[in-house]
DNA sequence: AGCCTTTGACCAGCG
DNA sequence: TCGCTGGTCAAAGGC
């Protein structure tokens, strides 16, 4: 039902594909964007990679990839570790990147061209209190704390040279549920339908939200469908 | 006023 | 001990 709710307002935008045991991926222009509790309680990475790979591998084979390394990571302790896809699709020439959930930039369009760089839309709130030039300078590592009172998670991004997030590690467990959806308002309104999405009323699910963080360079086979959305939103359409 | 980002300084671990 | 690296602090300024 909350597929239901929140598909039509992102039906341009998102790919999805239904497993037979209830599992529901969510691919947000191509990033991997919601895990759940109750979408990862059962299958290993294993399992759920060999599942992907018996639908359709037209659909995205990154996307399997994607999936298999998230749930690698979800059931391991912490801190989470992502590597980035070795492969990602030739974008459009007008769409250079495009990450629906922290980095929303693209380029070869007018300055007013919605721009989100944002620490994560995952519910929860971050302060940054650092950033530093690792591996060379090469990398720019941004670091952020969880704002909730008593909390102690801490998030660490790091971007590559274009700016894409190439690995988010986290570091402890959040001892709250997400935030409100007031914050989520910063983001365009983009986040609050997703809180719509996923705000489901077992924290339990919502405690796994980190998982939305996972930004992918975007796997984008129609520029079309990401201009009626970048229109969407420039019209200040919630 | 409160919350946020930025950024240089500081600190700890390691070789 | 020294230098390097990664992580954190905290002042300053912006929104």
């Amino acid at each position: 039902s909350n597929w239901d709710r929140c598909s039509s307002w992102f039906q341009l935008a998102f790919h999805h594909i239904s497993l037979r045991n209830g599992m529901c991926f969510l691919l947000v222009q191509g990033n991997f964007e919601t895990f759940h509790e109750q979408d990862l309680a059962l299958p290993t990475a294993q399992v759920v990679h060999s599942k992907c790979s018996m639908l359709d591998q037209a659909v995205n084979p990154s996307f399997i990839r994607v999936a298999t390394s998230a749930l690698t990571s979800q059931h391991a302790s912490y801190p989470v570790n992502v590597t980035p896809l070795p492969e990602v699709p030739t974008l459009p020439p007008q769409l250079s990147s495009v990450n629906a959930e922290s980095t929303c930039v693209l380029q070869g369009l007018p300055s007013s061209s919605i721009t989100l760089d944002r620490p994560a839309v995952d519910g929860y709130n971050w302060r940054k209190y650092g950033q530093k030039a690792v591996k060379g300078g090469e990398y720019p590592k941004s670091y952020y704390k969880c704002t909730h009172r008593d909390c102690l998670v801490r998030k660490n991004v790091e971007h590559s040279a274009d700016g894409r997030i190439v690995q988010i590690i986290y570091r402890g467990q959040h001892t709250h549920e997400r935030s409100s959806k007031r914050r989520f308002k910063d983001y365009g309104g983009i986040s609050e339908d997703l809180d719509d999405f996923s705000g489901s009323t077992d924290t339990s699910v919502r405690s796994q939200s980190d998982y939305q963080d996972y930004c992918r360079k975007p796997i984008i086979s129609n520029g079309d469908m990401v201009g009626r959305l970048v229109e969407k939103i420039q019209d200040g359409d919630e």
